[in-house]
DNA sequence: GTCTATACTTGGATAGAC
DNA sequence: GTCTATCCAAGTATAGAC
């Protein structure tokens, strides 16, 4: 019934591409890569499987765009709280509380499903390694306040603490889903709560430090 | 010819069971997860694809077998090596060539692809998580000397560096494959290099501190 | 133990009606 | 823009000859 028109805009499928997209992630972060075929992913959106190269040209296009909607959301949220953060204490709880809500909604898992699977669709190599990039620039944007002009900064560089920092966020990713153990991973930032101020002290009396002092709970001595 | 016996025991393929192995161990190397398929790696193996399930009854199991076979193979060498290691600034020598050596040969790859696998097929869940656990004890019987019974174990649990070291290796292969650039990865173990006679301070004048005095060029003074 | 042959399923991709 | 129908390639798995 409705409005007695026959025509439905948008009636059950709003935009069947959108709904594709949200069906990718879902099977990605899910089903993982192996699992992405157009068929399943048609199914779970709902649509036509023909949609998929009608919209994307091939599956690895529809990858591509979900990778870049999960991507684009995470960031810009990642860099409104980044602005909040002074000194390794909020950024350490930063990263933990970043790291719990991509482990709920399985958004770094695509990023993994995607980069292992590069190895098995090379047309992905390229636009996955381009997409990685802002991920290495926010970690330096995260790192550099903490580093520049302080000793621990002469011992390490930007590039290479945010290259690790990376690798080791999609290391833990791997871990914890293959786990399906969240605790491990959570030990290891509460880890890193204690020893914020630790670094907070090698960052050379950074302006947040006394922001830190309520969680200084480490004895140097033994 | 031969023998003039018609019966050519091993003519070919000495052993199908093994090629097969070898094969996938490839394939997972170099093609991933997603294109390890029962006729991919009897094709490579040169042997028929009935064989796969003759002899491992599903493509999981063959895969796998590969896993069980690089996994065993890198294990007795890395304890072999970790033997004669004394303090951190040989320690991370150690892990430094570890890892350039797994990157060439794409062993670390192979359980990458497997982990990531596990999503698209949940059988292999626990059989790959189980395979898993003797890296963690590597890791920890490796950490634990530096840890324990100094200041810097009092601050980080060896459990917690353990799945810390664990992760960050398998990141850092992940964005080393998908950059096609090991320099990254290296440099990183150079700053490690760089930071192991600190380490070896905080571990508490730990025996081996003078082997590691060569490269001392740390300048904690800025 | 190995091969051929085959049954059956699933996946990528396109053509054409609506 | 969406669906149906279809083609063809590739996948798992099994049966049976050798």
């Amino acid at each position: 019934m409705r409005t007695g028109n026959a025509r439905r805009p948008a009636a059950r499928s709003a935009d069947s591409r959108r709904a594709l997209i949200d069906a990718a992630v879902d099977v990605l972060r899910h089903q993982g890569f192996a699992a992405a075929t157009a068929r399943g992913i048609a199914a779970r959106a709902g649509c036509n499987q023909g949609l998929v190269f009608y919209h994307f040209g091939s599956v690895a296009g529809l990858l591509l765009a979900a990778l870049d909607e999960v991507s684009g959301q995470r960031r810009k949220r990642y860099e409104q709280a980044l602005a909040g953060v002074h000194g390794p204490g909020q950024l350490v709880e930063l990263a933990a509380q970043i790291f719990a809500e991509d482990l709920d909604t399985g958004d770094a898992k695509l990023l993994v499903e995607m980069i292992a699977g590069t190895a098995s669709t090379p047309d992905l190599a390229a636009e996955v390694k381009a997409r990685m990039t802002p991920w290495a620039q926010f970690a330096q944007a995260a790192l550099a306040p903490m580093l520049d002009n302080s000793p621990l900064g002469a011992m390490v560089g930007t590039d290479e603490a945010a290259h690790a920092a990376v690798a080791l966020y999609l290391g833990l990713e791997l871990l914890s889903h293959l786990d399906g153990d969240r605790a491990s991973a959570l030990a290891l930032f509460d880890q890193a709560r204690r020893l914020a101020p630790l670094l907070a002290l090698m960052a050379g009396a950074a302006p947040a430090a006394a922001a830190d002092r309520s969680q200084a709970t480490v004895e140097v001595g033994s």
